[in-house]
DNA sequence: GTTGGCTTTGCATACGCAGTAAATTAGCAA
DNA sequence: TTGCTAATTTACTGCGTATGCAAAGCCAAC
């Protein structure tokens, strides 16, 4: 049994017992000093953070969590990375968060059924919070609940008062595109919807439905999409076959699939757009503003919506009493060049 | 003190001791039943897990976390989203990782400075591995190299041993690119260049004009962008004054400033791509497919990459004794249509 | 009926830290 | 010097789980 050392690679890491031994000081003195708002005189701290150098200690998160019953974890639950804004949600979250001292952990969902498993492995890591911009049926708002976690719901609709919710006001902007369309001498609309069981979607599509109906138009065709720029492309096709001729609009449930509704028109039909065809879309994503598409387009305030989020997740985590609250956010306009409008 | 009950909303959860008494059995049952290989006989096993239904008990990553010595985390890092394909990436690492067991804690830096307050954290929180397309200086995996804790590497060389590292070849890629414009003829070359700090915009820069050199052109015109689609527009502006007129070909060091260099030759120069200019770019990213670019381009196999990234670093998480590794792919060469080839 | 091996269960402890109450020290006027 | 308060510091307990160890149960073989 010569030498024992250097057997074992992972070290232990360092606790505060052992700064509190390197600085001749009690454990609870460490703790105190690399607490906040904790009071130690200023020797205390000079000792105690030199020694906590030379021992190479780290506060150990998990166990302070354990203590404190605060992870300062939340989750971020995404379903399909499709929508093309999920990114700068995604990092702007994370940044916001942690400007908040919170860590985000993170969970994607390929398909629906994933929920409840995803749900599961939330709840053991005791995160303080949930955001989801994918949905969630009203059991499993009601399985959070009694958790005692707050969820803040992006871009859905708040359900039973069960959790906070931020969006933005998509009847609207879809109000907005359907009446510069209509008012510009649209007549012959087609509109591409978005997976079936996407609730932006759903609200997309109803709500240009709705109002272009009450503007006089209850014939407008609509094809199913899946948000891909393969299935806008697909789906002009299918317009015109459904019409027996080319629409004078269409008006697609994301930019994306407005982006391949043009490429299709452009390309395979020849109808030049917007002079033959008026396509619009939504988000406001990246592409969208390519000259090659100057998408017409209401643009989602992304930022502002994040911080929103945020706000509202934190408030309820500081005061679990606080009612959930929804806020809805205008669209931006963006009448681009996809579209033949009037001003 | 009549009512003293419903005062507090956050219940306390409950704990292996109490689905413990309720099942009539011991805290260590209840953990061995709910721990993956343990034994426990077929009706211990009925009756604690219907206690733990009754009394909705769940188990508390936390505190395994703190006795196993094990967080079943890892922390993702990336810098900016503006790479377009880091959402792809960071959607298949979560998937990959989560069918492992593992949870993903996502970082996102803004700036370069960040980076050690972001290591700090994941430090803190104990997370079993990093992955990170950020770029580290040897003194940061030097001091995570300490802590025991394995890195991947995304795109990035390996550095000194200190970490695995799973890249795509883009010196090959970029080789491949040089040798096709200049075998179609292109003579006068330009290149779009990424940020300053990015490794890998630097290396594609290099790998490009350094075939260049060696296929006897070294005169090539070099702007440098930021990754963006604006930056794309403004450098080919940059590039025509510098030369004094239009380039053969344009390489730029990712898709989205292909594609802004494109439009704007289309739009502000008149210059038909690819009649009049070649442009090429690199990632493969989902706007690159896009009929209105259809860029030639060389496309990063992101599900392989990740699927080695996440393999490689459980492997080292399992057993830390084994040596770093390095893994290179092969890009995917798209011959597109934004430049003019031979074939 | 005893022995030996195997499986199942409970007891007790440890993981690393925060917070509470008690103890110590410092500070200062009488 | 004494008495008293305020400021620090300490010992100790508990957060919820996993696990080594020992006791107990079970079964087959002798």
């Amino acid at each position: 049994m010569g030498r024992k050392a250097n057997q074992q690679k992972r070290q232990r890491r360092a606790t505060s017992y052992d700064v509190a031994r390197a600085a001749g000081v009690s454990q609870s003195a460490v703790s105190r000093v690399f607490k906040a708002g904790a009071s130690a005189s200023a020797e205390m701290r000079q000792r105690v953070q030199a020694a906590a150098k030379k021992v190479g200690y780290r506060p150990n998160a998990i166990a302070r969590g354990l203590i404190t019953q605060r992870s300062n974890m939340v989750a971020v639950v995404i379903s399909r990375m499709t929508n093309l804004y999920y990114p700068e949600l995604l990092v702007q979250l994370t940044q916001e968060f942690s400007r908040h001292g919170i860590r985000v952990l993170l969970f994607t969902l390929e398909h629906e059924r994933e929920i409840d498993s995803v749900l599961e492995q939330m709840l053991q890591y005791q995160v303080d919070g949930i955001v989801t911009a994918a949905m969630l049926n009203l059991e499993q708002l009601a399985l959070i609940d009694e958790a005692g976690i707050p969820v803040a719901l992006y871009n859905r609709r708040s359900r039973d008062g069960l959790a906070s919710a931020v969006r933005c006001d998509q009847e609207e902007g879809e109000r907005w595109l359907v009446t510069q369309l209509v008012e510009a001498g649209h007549r012959r609309f087609a509109i591409i919807s978005g997976p079936e069981d996407s609730t932006v979607s759903v609200e997309r599509t109803a709500s240009a439905m709705q109002k272009l109906a009450e503007l006089g138009i209850a014939d407008a065709a609509v094809v199913g999409g899946d948000y891909s720029y393969e299935s806008g492309r697909s789906a002009l096709a299918a317009i015109i076959e459904q019409l027996a001729g080319p629409p004078d609009a269409v008006i697609a449930a994301n930019d994306v699939m407005a982006i391949g509704c043009i490429d299709a028109a452009r390309q395979a039909f020849d109808l030049p757009v917007p002079e033959a065809l008026s396509v619009v879309g939504f988000d406001g994503v990246g592409p969208a503003c390519y000259a090659a598409y100057n998408l017409t387009t209401v643009r989602q305030p992304v930022e502002r919506m994040t911080q929103a989020t945020v706000a509202l997740l934190l408030e309820r985590i500081e005061d679990p009493q606080l009612p959930p609250e929804e806020r809805i956010f205008a669209g931006a306009k963006i009448a681009g060049g996809s579209a033949r409008l009037l001003t």
